[in-house]
DNA sequence: CATAAAGCTTAGCTGTGCTC
DNA sequence: GAGCACAGCTAAGCTTTATG
C-alpha cells in the first residue's frame, strides 16, 4: 500500500462531510463494489459496512445504536430471505474519524433474538416507500396506516438530492408541534391531485363579486355551493363572513374532514355529486331504479327549496375524459366518466360529451339550479364553448348567459405538463337568463402567471359545419393498402385496422381533430395512417388537402390559441393563395410521403409509390 | 446542465351514415 | 330500423432537440 494512496484516501475521508462522501472514500480506496442494493449502506461478503458522517464513537451509546443497525441487517439477511448474500463475518463501522471492525459472530445472540425480546420492526429504515414506476410514494403511519399520494418521481428524487431525511426523535417531535403554524396553502399542496392555484382562485372571487355584488355575503340572500370543493383552494380567500352561507361538498372523506378544521363556519360534507341522489334530481330517469333516498343535507336541500335565496355555484371540476387512448405512458382514462348522470346523459342523447366529467356537473347543475338566480363560476377548459364533440351540450343544456370571465394556462397548476400548455377558463354564467352561446359576444381578460392582465381574447363559437375538418369531402376508401404509423413504418394488429385507401388515391392526408392543440396531426403519408383520421388525396381534393395543411401548420400554436377552431374560408380562394399553399405544403417537413419496394401487409406484397415526388 | 421549444405519438370508444 | 363498417376524436400529453 503505497503512502499517497492511505494519504489521499484520509484526506478525502476528512473532506466528506456526508455519511454517502465517506461510504465513497472506503468504496474508492478499498476497490469495493458499490453494492448498495436492499438497503445495505454498503455490502461485500467479507464485511458489512455501516457508515455515518461524523459520529463521536467514544460515547457507548451512540456507538451501541451504530451497531443495533448494523445487527438489524445482519438479522434480516439470515432472516429476511437473501439467498444470495451470505452473512459477511465482519462488521465494520466508521465515520470520517474513525472505524470500528468486529466480528458478526460475537453478536450472534442479539441478531438471532430466539426469545423475541427486541421490536425488530422498530429498527425499519424510513416509513415511506417509493414506487418510481407508478409515480407513488406510500406514507405508512403508526399502527399500520397507509396513505399514498402521487408525485412525480422526478420531483420526488430532485428534493432528496437537495434535503436529509430528519431521524432525530426530538427534532421530528418539535416539527410536528409546528405544523399546525404553517402555512395552510403550502400543506394543502399534499392533499390533492390538481389544486386551483389560490391567486386564481383569489381573482375568481373578485370576478364574483363584479357580478353580484361587493358585500353579497351580508345580505344573508346568497348561498354559494362547490360541489367538488377537494381542499377548498376556492374558498381559501373567501371572507369569514362568506363561510356560514356556504356548502362544500366533496368526494373524499379525508377532504371532508380536511375542510372541516379548515372552515369550520361553513357546511361540508361528503358526497358524490355525480352520482349520488340522482334518481330525486332527475326524476325522469325511472327505468335506471336508482335509490331515492336523500344524501344531500337537509340544510341544504331546504336552501335549495327557498325561492328567496340566490345562488353561488363556485366550482373547478375534474377535467377527464373517459377513453382508451394515451401516448406511450400516459395515463389512459377508461371508466373515468362512468357515472349515473352519465347513463342519464346517454338516456337523453347526449352523446360523446357525457364521457367528460366535467361536462356531468355542468348538466346536473343545470336541472338541480332551473328557474333559480344563480350564477355559476366554472374553472374549466374553454372546450365546452367551442368544439365538435362538445356541440351537443352547446344545443342541449349549455344556453346560459356569459357575464364575464379570464383565461390563464394550464401551467399555472402544479403537476400538469408545461410542454402541454392549454387554457384554463373561469368563467361565470347566469343561470336564470338562458340564451345561445352563438348569440353572445364572448370576450375574457388574459392573465399571466402572475395574475397580471396582458389582453383580451374573444372565444368563438361557431356551428361545427364551419369547422374546417369538415370542408374537404372525404372520398370512400374502399381498397386495402397497408397502414403507417409515421413517414417510414408499416404497422400492423392493431384491433382498429384503418388499411383503406381510395380510387385515384395520391396520398393520404392526416389532419385529426380541428383545433391548435392537433397542429401536428397534420401530414401527408404514402398509405393510410393507422391511427389517426387520415383521408386519401386525390386529384378531386388535391388542392383542398394542400391548403388545409399549409393553413394548419403554419400559424404558431400557443397556450392561448390551444383550442381554437380552425373555421373553413368564407369567401373562393384566390388561385394565386391556393399554388402557394401546394408549393409551400410539398416542401414542408410534414410532407411525409415516400416510396417503398416490396411492402408486405398481410401475407400481401405491396409497392409503395411518392405520387407527389415521381421518380424513375 | 437545466429549461424551453419543437416535434411527434397512441388506440379504441363511439358517433355517424350507409346498406339491406 | 337494425346491423355494420368506417372514421372522428382525444390527451390537467410524451419525447427529443435546441438554447442559453
Amino acid at each position: 500500500m503505497a503512502p499517497t494512496e492511505i494519504n489521499k484516501f484520509f484526506s478525502n475521508l476528512q473532506k466528506s462531510k456526508k455519511e454517502e462522501e465517506v461510504k465513497n472514500a472506503y468504496a474508492k480506496f478499498f476497490s469495493l463494489d458499490y453494492n448498495t442494493s436492499d438497503d445495505h449502506d454498503l455490502y461485500t461478503t467479507r464485511v458489512l459496512f455501516e457508515f455515518k458522517a461524523d459520529k463521536n464513537f467514544e460515547n457507548l451509546k451512540t456507538r451501541s445504536a451504530i451497531l443495533a443497525q448494523s445487527l438489524y441487517y445482519v438479522r434480516r439477511l439470515k432472516y429476511g430471505g437473501f439467498i444470495e448474500k451470505p452473512i459477511p463475518p465482519t462488521l465494520c463501522l466508521a465515520d470520517v474519524n474513525e472505524a470500528i471492525l468486529t466480528e458478526t459472530s460475537l453478536w450472534k445472540d442479539f441478531y438471532d433474538d430466539i426469545n423475541e425480546i427486541y421490536d425488530w420492526d422498530l429498527a425499519q429504515k424510513g416509513n415511506t416507500i417509493f414506487i418510481k414506476e407508478e409515480s407513488k410514494v406510500v406514507f405508512q403511519f403508526n399502527a399500520g396506516n397507509t396513505r399514498i399520494k402521487k408525485i412525480l418521481s422526478k420531483d420526488y428524487e430532485h428534493f432528496w438530492s437537495l434535503y436529509e431525511k430528519v431521524t432525530n426523535i426530538d427534532t421530528i417531535r418539535a416539527i410536528i408541534a409546528k405544523i399546525d403554524r404553517l402555512s395552510d396553502d403550502t400543506m394543502r399542496r399534499f392533499h390533492g391531485e390538481f389544486l386551483t392555484p389560490t391567486k386564481f382562485a383569489n381573482k375568481a372571487l373578485d370576478y364574483i363579486e363584479r357580478t353580484v355584488g361587493k358585500n353579497w355575503y351580508k345580505t344573508g340572500e346568497y348561498r354559494l355551493w362547490d360541489m367538488a370543493a377537494g381542499t377548498g383552494n376556492l374558498e381559501y380567500h373567501l371572507p369569514q363572513d362568506a363561510l356560514q352561507y356556504s356548502y362544500l361538498s366533496t368526494l373524499y372523506i379525508e377532504d371532508k374532514e380536511y375542510l372541516d378544521t379548515l372552515f369550520p363556519d361553513a357546511t361540508i360534507f361528503q358526497y358524490d355529486y355525480l352520482n349520488d341522489d340522482i334518481a330525486n334530481v332527475f326524476t325522469d330517469t325511472n327505468g335506471f331504479q336508482f335509490e331515492k333516498t336523500w344524501k344531500l343535507p337537509e340544510k341544504l336541500r331546504n336552501d335549495l327549496n327557498n325561492p328567496k335565496l340566490k345562488w353561488i355555484i363556485l366550482i373547478n371540476p375534474p377535467f377527464a375524459t373517459a377513453q382508451t387512448a394515451g401516448t406511450h405512458h400516459g395515463d389512459s382514462k377508461e371508466g373515468v366518466a362512468d357515472t349515473k348522470v352519465r347513463k342519464v346523459m346517454h338516456h337523453n342523447d347526449l352523446g360523446k360529451v357525457s364521457r367528460e366529467l366535467f361536462s356531468q356537473f355542468i348538466y346536473r347543475i343545470k336541472k338541480e339550479f332551473f328557474n333559480k338566480i344563480a350564477d355559476l363560476g366554472l374553472f374549466s377548459k374553454i372546450k365546452y364553448i367551442n368544439s365538435n364533440n362538445d356541440f351537443k351540450l352547446r344545443e342541449k343544456v349549455f344556453d346560459f348567459t356569459f357575464e364575464r370571465g379570464f383565461v390563464f394556462s394550464s401551467a399555472n397548476f402544479s403537476g400538469t405538463s408545461k410542454s402541454n400548455q392549454f387554457p384554463v377558463g373561469f368563467l361565470i354564467w347566469d343561470l336564470l337568463n338562458l340564451k345561445k352561446l352563438e348569440n353572445q359576444k364572448l370576450q375574457v381578460d388574459v392573465f399571466n402567471e402572475n395574475v397580471e392582465k396582458i389582453g383580451v381574447k374573444k372565444l368563438v363559437v361557431d356551428d361545427k359545419k364551419t369547422h374546417l375538418s369538415k370542408w374537404i369531402k372525404r372520398p370512400a376508401a374502399k381498397i386495402k393498402f397497408p397502414p403507417f404509423s409515421s413517414g417510414i413504418s408499416i404497422k400492423s394488429n392493431n384491433l382498429d385496422t384503418r388499411d383503406r385507401i381510395s380510387e385515384g388515391f395520391l396520398a393520404s392526408f392526416m389532419c385529426a381533430g380541428n383545433n391548435f392543440q392537433c397542429q401536428n396531426q397534420t401530414c401527408f403519408l404514402s398509405g393510410p395512417s393507422v391511427s389517426v383520421g387520415a383521408m386519401s388525396v386525390t386529384a378531386e381534393n388535391f388542392e383542398q388537402a394542400m391548403v388545409v395543411h399549409a393553413v394548419r401548420r403554419i400559424p404558431k400554436a400557443t397556450w392561448l390559441n390551444d383550442r381554437d377552431q380552425f373555421l373553413q374560408p368564407n369567401k373562393k380562394l384566390e388561385q394565386d393563395f391556393i399554388n402557394d399553399c401546394v408549393v409551400w405544403s410539398l416542401f414542408a417537413n410534414s410532407n411525409n410521403t415516400v416510396a417503398m419496394k416490396n411492402v408486405l401487409y398481410e401475407k400481401e406484397t405491396y409497392q409503395i409509390k411518392n405520387h407527389f415526388f415521381h421518380l424513375k
